[in-house]
DNA sequence: TTAGGGTTAG
């Protein structure tokens, strides 16, 4: 935009030839227009001194110019100025400067005005409203709504697509919809975007999918909402699919885009995708969420000499991006190097949060430091003001099970702050299971189906810690006590990436085409590894068969089919990454350890929980999971 | 003058 007109400017003038009025109104607009900050401030403060006012545009113009240099000071200078001497500024002027102080963060600045206004416009409500939204204050969004409604100003297309934001209840979702349906704004993309954004984050991925399906015309940003909404919902198939559609619409990936393939690729375990993905980042490679999200996918694929390169290059790093590095390594085993990290993290000056706090206490867990873990838990709250969670004390009743503290752990549960939850119990039930403490065991897993009485897995590992112990007749009540309960258990299935593709394997199911070829190789691996000594060990089998049967059972667990796919398909320099639904069982841990030492192959396994690397015989798990 | 999409744990 250029200036109406131009006169002398105001550094010319001198004390014998004073500014007339409207060449130093003119000045000011052109400064304003200009962008010259310092001159502009300079007209102004003339302009104050001879009771001046401009018109609203170029104030506003100036506002742009405070905002853009974060000029707090000059901002507060402007708006004394045109509030000062009773002059009435218009209500476009108003709504100005209520944005400006939203977006300086002064919210209860902005407020103030609103409250003084003589009159507010659709702008002023949906300033007010989008300030909300954002300060994640929903009920005062939602009630600005309606206090909108009865002062007879009605929304637009902003306010809803501000409004929406604040919505993080799918019933009150639903009554926004319609009344949107209405009033006929839901064509609007922004409207849209907003609609998706919101059914996502209240994980109704169906509700997000309608919306989006009924665009005739969808821009780049509706197709980001639709790909981000199903990669932070976990399911990163469909959010993968999502975005090869959107290529084939024509459209290019943003950082926005990349971010949620890399997590789509992150949940899958996709390490070659994932790379070729990194490609693509290449030329954002000064966007820190993007490389955040870069980093996690090494780290979560098992590639930590990726993340740490990454790690290394990044030139900005934030609380998440250190979050991240140090629950990597910590759950890749590496838990020395990951606390190593958490002192640099303190000595670099960064704060860390309780996130960065779970994965220290991870690593702690992992590496079965008692000592150092209370020293970080007791010191949370005193060196940085985080208030242990469930998330911590979780680790700490890992870290105390593994070391065998098991009437620590269960003190632990009962001082907690917090009510112990599902996963509280699960924890002391893991270490119950591995210190083979029985009725510990059927405590934790008590409170467990007190909670989550379909929990299908804490059957499961009740059942094998039974019979683990003999216990058959028990074993025989659990399955009963299932069926009663219509509990099934989810069958395990493992997942590997070979040529860029997903290859599946679910117990008992032979659908793969070289399924003959891999019972061929597995049948052949296991004679070779009974030669060598390996039991196949039947405690894990949730069935009460017995002899040859219940080895069998075992043979074919997923996982195992997947690494003698992954042998069988992948060069040897390649590590064969493994995902799965299901904790890994005793008996795949020990073929898994022998397999990586006789085929000199890195394996790496990555259950819901934990991630296994197994090399030479050896497990980064340390055998404790 | 007001509006939409992306990152860490569990």
């Amino acid at each position: 935009m250029k200036p109406p007109c131009r006169h002398p400017s105001l550094h010319t003038s001198n004390a014998k030839n004073p500014p007339s009025s409207s060449s130093l109104l003119d000045d000011f607009t052109r400064h304003c227009y200009e962008r010259d900050l310092p001159r502009a401030m300079k007209a102004l403060h003339l302009m104050q001194r001879h009771q001046l006012w401009a018109d609203s545009i170029t104030y506003s113009e100036l506002i742009k110019c405070c905002l853009a240099r974060n000029a707090v000071g000059e901002a507060k200078q402007v708006h004394e100025h045109v509030f000062s001497n009773g002059y009435e500024p218009k209500t476009f002027l108003v709504n100005v400067f209520m944005n400006m102080y939203v977006r300086f963060g002064m919210l209860k600045v902005a407020e103030k005005l609103f409250d003084q206004m003589p009159e507010r416009n659709v702008v002023s409500w949906t300033t007010m409203i989008s300030a909300y939204a954002s300060a994640k204050l929903r009920d005062k969004a939602l009630e600005y709504l309606i206090l909108m409604l009865r002062d007879g100003v009605r929304p637009n297309m902003f306010t809803y697509s501000s409004v929406l934001r604040a919505c993080d209840d799918l019933w009150k979702l639903k009554q926004l919809h319609c009344i949107i349906m209405k009033v006929g704004l839901e064509s609007d993309v922004f409207v849209r975007s907003a609609l998706i954004d919101s059914y996502s984050k209240g994980g109704d991925l169906q509700g997000a999918l309608v919306v989006f399906n009924e665009m005739v015309t969808k821009d780049f940003v509706v197709w980001n909402s639709i790909i981000g909404a199903f990669a932070q919902n976990s399911e990163g198939d469909e959010a993968l699919n999502l975005y090869k559609n959107m290529k084939r619409a024509g459209f290019f990936a943003d950082q926005s885009t990349l971010t949620s393939v890399l997590r789509a690729c992150t949940a899958l375990a996709l390490l070659e995708l994932g790379r070729q993905v990194h490609v693509h980042v290449l030329k954002y490679d000064r966007d820190l969420i993007l490389n955040n999200a870069l980093l996690d996918m090494y780290c979560k694929c098992g590639s930590l000499e990726d993340a740490t390169l990454i790690f290394g290059r990044m030139g900005e790093r934030d609380v998440i991006s250190w979050s991240t590095m140090i629950a990597g390594l910590a759950q890749n085993g590496r838990s020395r190097e990951a606390m190593d990290l958490f002192e640099q993290m303190k000595l670099s000056g960064m704060t860390p949060n309780y996130i960065t706090m779970v994965g220290v206490l991870f690593a702690c867990s992992h590496a079965g430091l008692v000592e150092e873990g209370w020293n970080y838990f007791q010191s949370m709250k005193e060196d940085f003001g985080i208030n242990p969670g469930r998330e911590h004390y979780g680790c700490m009743i890992d870290l105390l099970g593994r070391a065998g503290k098991l009437d620590e752990a269960l003190n632990l549960v009962k001082e907690m702050d917090c009510e112990p939850d599902a996963v509280t119990w699960r924890a002391l039930l893991g270490a119950s299971r591995v210190h083979r403490n029985v009725e510990l065991a059927q405590y934790a897993a008590e409170q467990i189906l007190k909670l989550d009485p379909q929990d299908a897995g804490t059957y499961t590992l009740l059942s094998n810690i039974y019979a683990n112990n003999q216990r058959w007749d028990d074993v025989r009540e659990i399955r009963r006590s299932m069926k009663v309960k219509g509990v099934t258990k989810e069958p395990g299935c493992s997942w590997i990436e070979v040529d860029k593709k997903i290859h599946a394997f679910i117990l008992g199911d032979e659908s793969h085409p070289q399924i003959d070829e891999i019972y061929r190789h597995l049948n052949e691996l296991v004679l070779r590894l009974v030669a060598m000594g390996y039991v196949p060990d039947t405690n894990f089998v949730l069935q009460d068969l017995e002899g040859e049967q219940r080895e069998d059972s075992l043979r074919h667990h997923s996982e195992k089919l997947a690494v003698v796919y992954g042998i069988m398909s992948l060069p040897r320099e390649k590590p064969i990454m493994i995902r799965k639904n299901l904790r890994i069982c005793g008996d795949c841990h020990i073929f898994a350890k022998l397999v990586a030492k006789m085929e000199g192959r890195r394996i790496i396994i990555r259950d819901p929980i934990r991630y296994h690397h197994f090399e030479n015989g050896e497990c980064s798990c340390g055998d404790y999971w």
